[in-house]
RNA sequence: GCGGUCGUGGCGAAGUGGUUAACGCAUCGGAUUGUGGUUCCGACAUUCGGGGGUUCGAUUCCCCUCGUCCGCCCCA
């Protein structure tokens, strides 16, 4: 086929036969949120550069090189939000949420997220999140609601293969001995590092950990740990956290390398990864953590915060890994095959009372033949069929035909429902 | 940004420097004048992502381009 227009790289279009699958999941995330009081809210696609710029970091890869950044004709620099908690906590923020009787705000939200990146299997420039935010509370007990939420979402899918990972990541004096430990343990054989890592070391050198070209190198084995640098009140409360986790049941791998992409993060941070074997190359389906000090960051008051945002195409993926089914969609009830003119007129006035009664029904458009008529009801795995031509019109009545067992009787048109009702 | 892979009808998929571009599925029509899931018969690509070049001739060879998928970096 010769068409000009595609959808853009790294987009794509959701059709009707997983369509259903996606709302089968906006499903379990509403009912999982409701049972948890989490509200929705739906903040714009685009916020201000500099929101992201503030939060996210400058030094992140989803600053530096992902943001579809555009000028406005006011001459504003604005971005298609890469993430959801920035303008969650923007929103918190200038609609005074502080000011709720009901501490923490408890937020979810669904929708489309932006990075200009190249595509492989489990990313895309344009991805659905879902992602929840409990502001304004430091319990730990709400980090491991946070975290149990989103377990809960995967158990509900169907999801198995799935781990959590956890890690804290202390509070900013724990980060800071940390970071200047890191520092002076690197520069020494900095030289020795790969690029991106030289850059790391100034700007943010936790994420040296992280790195996966330098893996290998013998001063990653010795590198000072984080978690030698929690403060007391740190591990404090990463214990407190693991151990609502154990009372919740969810059980996790402790990893003192984890650590998020983002610069607002700090405390608990985790991720949830798919073990599935026929999964890609990217295995995180969610990541999340604490933002303590975030909303002071963008001008607000002191109110903590933690969340999690999740891909729907990475749950879906995950699902198709596990080689998980879900049902399929509802059959048809009723397929009504028109012969004729006056059997056409008349079987569109019949189904439309049909579907004003809630049976799902369909009828021929494309003036087929009989024979393809019933192909299709078959195909559509419709209960019943409805045969109306001359003669059933003439006579007021149907040919209701028994789709599983064959039987087919005439019926009044006026009977027509009660009879299908039984 | 870098590396690899691929691009033939609605879908899947063969194929060769020469002209009738296999086959399977799906679809449509007929056998069966108003009845499905089986069977049989028939129809269905002026064309092989796009552009240019080599050639008497290119879907097949070369170049460019667009796109796909996968991987790296990093993440959801």
């Amino acid at each position: 086929m010769n068409m000009n227009f595609k959808v853009p790289r790294g987009t794509q279009d959701i059709l009707p036969d997983v369509s259903w699958k996606w709302q089968r999941v906006e499903n379990i995330i509403q009912s999982v949120c409701d049972v948890y009081n989490y509200k929705e809210i739906r903040t714009p696609i685009f916020e201000q550069t500099e929101l992201f710029q503030r939060t996210v970091g400058d030094t992140t890869d989803i600053v530096q090189k992902e943001m579809y950044t555009f000028t406005d004709k006011g001459n504003r620099s604005m971005t298609l939000r890469p993430e959801g908690t920035a303008a969650v906590v923007r929103s918190f923020v200038e609609n005074k949420m502080f000011g709720y009787a009901d501490q923490p705000v408890k937020l979810f939200y669904t929708g489309p997220m932006f990075r200009y990146e190249r595509q492989q299997a489990g990313r895309y420039r344009q991805f659905v999140q879902f992602g929840v935010e409990a502001i304004g509370s430091d319990d730990p007990a709400i980090d491991a609601e946070v975290i149990e939420l989103a377990m809960t979402v995967y158990k509900r899918a169907g999801l198995s293969d799935i781990k959590l990972v956890l890690n804290s990541l202390g509070d900013k004096e724990s980060r800071n001995s940390h970071r200047e430990a890191l520092i002076a343990h690197f520069t020494p054989h900095i030289g020795e590092f790969c690029q991106d890592c030289q850059n790391r070391l100034e700007k943010n050198p936790l994420r040296i950990l992280d790195c996966k070209v330098d893996r290998e190198h013998p001063l990653m084995e010795t590198a000072p740990s984080l978690a030698d640098y929690l403060n007391e009140s740190s591990s404090a409360y990463f214990e407190k956290v693991k151990q609502y986790l154990d009372i919740a049941g969810i059980e996790y791998e402790y990893d003192p390398n984890l650590v998020r992409g983002l610069d607002y993060y700090n405390h608990t941070a985790f991720e949830i990864m798919s073990t599935s074997k026929g999964f890609g190359a990217i295995t995180t389906l969610c990541g999340g953590g604490r933002y303590n000090g975030l909303a002071e960051e963008i001008g607000g008051p002191p109110a903590p915060g933690i969340g999690f945002a999740m891909s729907i195409e990475r749950l879906l993926l995950a699902l198709e890994a596990e080689e998980k089914s879900w049902t399929d969609e509802p059959s048809l009830d009723v397929y009504l095959v028109t012969l004729g003119d006056a059997a056409r007129t008349k079987g569109f006035e019949l189904i439309g009372k049909l579907r004003e009664n809630g049976l799902r029904s369909e009828m021929d458009y494309m003036d087929r033949k009989m024979k393809a008529q019933m192909k299709s009801a078959d195909r559509l795995q419709a209960n019943y069929v409805i045969v109306i031509g001359e003669d059933e019109v003439n006579e007021n009545t149907v040919q209701l035909k028994n789709m599983a067992d064959g039987q087919q009787k005439k019926v009044s048109m006026d009977d027509l429902l009660e009879e299908l009702k039984k």
